[in-house]
DNA sequence: CCTAGTGTTATATTTTACTATTACACTATA
DNA sequence: TATAGTGTAATAGTAAAATATAACACTAGG
């Protein structure tokens, strides 16, 4: 896994294992891979994927057992609040920046539309 | 000036002042609030602040004079390269993100367009 | 020439993140 | 009962970021 060297890596692999979860890659229920085992994934420290996983824990998104694994939640509907809230704050996030450089809001949208363009015809 | 907890404080401070630059809050040719003053300012150490300058200076944005001050590049093209860069950064990465989520091209634009429509009548 | 203000750098300390290593507690299975 | 695998936590060390403090070099103006 790459990380960005300006993000912690702890936060970057939560993001990760929730898009996991919100794109159904893991599903309600289904028991994560083992701490180790992520820890290897991801090419980071036990210690640094469990920091990741407790907050997740906390967040009541993934349930854990001592001894059997982690799980996660079969709330659905707190998977679906993760996920509004993950969209919700890129959306605020990438409005915020390029309003603060003084596009308009059309600006805004007619912008990513180019780049989703431009994005298509890269391929 | 509120800080990221989860990004570094002198990568804040050069993005933020690259949005002064951009949105001609500062000017080309026009003079940068000394070191001292700008760690008032932001309410960070002076080396922090120098930290940042330090990356604007190496991309050519901002022109050093020792004893005299810090100024914006006359270069209207590197200014205007430096918006195409953020804004382009900043498309891609809530596009990368939101694809990860499995939107596809069109559900990013009409959730962008939902959300400042949603922004809009919050006002 | 002196002073105030400027940018720049160095040193030391603190804080946070990450890693390596080890060990403990729990669980399931043979 | 023993073993392998699980989650959790502790300790120690390293690295990066941030701060505090001090000092040096340059500039402009009185």
């Amino acid at each position: 896994m790459n990380f960005d060297d300006k993000i912690p890596i702890y936060y970057q692999i939560e993001n990760y294992i929730y898009h996991e979860i919100i794109t159904g890659a893991l599903k309600p229920g289904e028991k994560l891979p083992s701490v180790r085992q992520l820890a290897v994934d991801v090419t980071a420290n036990v210690n640094t994927v469990q920091r990741a996983l407790s907050e997740m824990i906390t967040a009541e998104i993934i349930e854990s057992k001592r001894g059997r694994g982690n799980f996660v939640t079969m709330e659905t509907a707190k998977i679906d609040q993760l996920k509004v809230k993950l969209v919700t704050a890129q959306l605020e996030r990438v409005y915020d920046q390029l309003h603060a450089l003084n596009l308009s809001d059309d600006e805004i949208v007619t912008s990513l539309q180019q780049y989703i363009q431009q994005r298509g015809q890269a391929k």
